[in-house]
DNA sequence: TTGTAGGCGTTATCAA
DNA sequence: TTGATAACGCCTACAA
């Protein structure tokens, strides 16, 4: 346990070579692994003179010498959310069992701040960026035609010139809305995120032609752009509350489906029977929490494992990417 | 908008002084913001070019040179409980404000994976590490002597030879159980985390010396020792409530709470009534999906300030970092 | 089986 | 005001 240095810089290969008697090169065949043409005591020499020393081998130089690293950027709208936090994890857990490290960014739904941080993300010469809930901007397009491991997740690219993960979004919106026809709920209300995400676009999409399709007369007394949280939620359901009275509300997550039921509940709305409300994400939460919730299952949990087999550095071939489509499902409680 | 490269190797320094007929030199220069020393006119030629080639400073080359990074390792129990969520959002949001880049990972509370993460963190020569909940190992201890820049977020360190950021759990378990004394919650029980975390071994003590010190018949009748999570909560709640029939009940997190109150409901038992609930960290979603909780108010947006207050690279002092404890409050809703 | 040497992209130093 | 150069830590082709 002798401690060559306290609080001094990092030990490098030249230490390591040094104390253990042989050549930088050789150390560097242990620690890359190229053990077969290493000889077992000289194995063992290096190993233990790298213990001594405490050394770890630099991904600085490492990445600077293969030109490539193992850092992967991921740029989530808001990692306080419950379903972003649930698909991050995944990723992360699932890229460190391919040797990848994961950085983390957000948005905050900053269009800006996502094209700042893509300037940054390109400084680090990531292995991959991962964009979950993409902004259609110059700077993204940009960004899309000069990277190839890029993908997206949840929300598809604005141009289909990079693999996507996720949940088919117009089919999602169309369960919906063939469950709104089936149940009777003529007239209703959307409240959807900004249209230039094209999850929104598609959810909203497929919601629309499922009533047009039932045949039923079905009508969508209001349709309301907003951000996704619990507060806009809230404030959108007191308004609608008073003014359209709708019969039902479609909400495209989770989020925007506690607030408004909690603006029904103080308007002393009986749910389901006065007002029925459709969530969209199925947070793990809501068993707990919100277990009156009915909403659109997406397996947050499933988008590690998908995003890692494309990044996975270890990946034999070199064919593109293929985009992922996970299945969802519709999660019956007793709020629609 | 002539493109040198579509998909090839990044453009380098040297691409950059080739096409504005200036020396590497003068382009670092420029990009390192020492532009008092280079004529405007280059600046200008300079900056077209590298806007012409899309050129982004390799942060890989940059922290080669200068033996230090700009990337802080954030290590957390689980990214997704939503106190650690927003914690890490807070520390990211502060961290990118000062520069720096945040690199998440998961421990899952376990000490084995805690470990291999600080070994992997170690190869990326982080600016910093930073520990939410740490888990006392020896590897731990080892990596507190060694590295300078290493925060302690929420548990204190288990040597006091690095800096921690969060409130002071032992009062704030007394203020708590000062709570239940003056309550009468006479027969009680506490769920708390595991001992050998430093946290929940000072919440505990405060909570009891609380008890003892108001004079009153106080008794706490099951101490249990649990992870922090709702199926947990749950577990316990329903073990619980068949067995010792307690007064109220103090858990060491929210999350616990939602599973204790879960099982208490499908019991059929009345909150606070029959069991008072007492919760820990004022989860921000509780003011939408738990309003009955009355639990202690951690202030998790206030970390991230504090952290990148310590590290911020641009700190002109050389003195050690010195502990931050945030304030706490009481968060007095109906079900305790 | 092992060693030598060059270069990845950057910036600080020194010289011009 | 600008340029030439060395060095940061690592890996690998080539030589021994």
């Amino acid at each position: 346990m002798s401690q060559h240095r306290i609080m001094g810089k990092p030990a490098t290969v030249h230490d390591v070579a040094r104390v253990s008697g042989v050549s930088t090169a050789t150390v560097s065949r242990v620690f890359t692994g190229k053990t077969d043409t290493v000889a077992p005591k000289t194995i063992e020499r290096v190993r233990s003179a790298a213990n001594e020393l405490g050394y770890t081998p630099s991904e600085i130089g490492r990445s600077l010498r293969l030109a490539t690293t193992r850092v992967v950027v991921m740029i989530v709208p808001d990692a306080t959310n419950n379903f972003c936090a649930d698909v991050a994890a995944s990723v992360e857990k699932s890229l460190k069992a391919v040797g990848l490290s994961m950085v983390l960014a957000n948005t905050g739904e900053d269009g800006d701040q996502q094209d700042r941080l893509l300037t940054d993300a390109a400084g680090l010469r990531p292995h991959a960026i991962i964009i979950h809930g993409a902004i259609d901007t110059p700077k993204l397009r940009e960004v899309i035609e000069k990277n190839r491991n890029l993908v997206f997740v949840s929300r598809p690219p604005p141009i289909a010139k990079a693999p996507f993960v996720g949940i088919d979004n117009e089919a999602a919106g169309f369960a919906v809305g063939r469950y709104f026809a089936e149940h009777g709920y003529q007239d209703c209300a959307v409240i959807h995120g900004q249209q230039h995400y094209s999850a929104s676009r598609l959810r909203l999409k497929g919601f629309l032609r499922a009533l047009q399709e039932s045949g039923a007369d079905m009508d969508v007394i209001r349709k309301i752009e907003s951000p996704l949280s619990m507060e806009a939620g809230y404030q959108h359901g007191l308004a609608l509350l008073s003014d359209d009275k709708p019969r039902a509300v479609f909400c495209h997550n989770d989020m925007l489906a506690y607030g408004v039921h909690r603006a029904a509940t103080e308007k002393g709305l009986r749910i389901p029977e006065n007002l029925a409300i459709f969530g969209f994400d199925d947070n793990r939460i809501n068993d707990w929490l919100a277990p009156w919730l009915t909403t659109l299952k997406v397996p947050a949990l499933d988008f590690g494992p998908a995003v890692a087999a494309m990044l996975d550095p270890n990946r034999k071939t070199r064919k593109p990417m293929e985009d992922v489509v996970l299945p969802f499902s519709l999660t019956i409680r007793e709020s629609a």
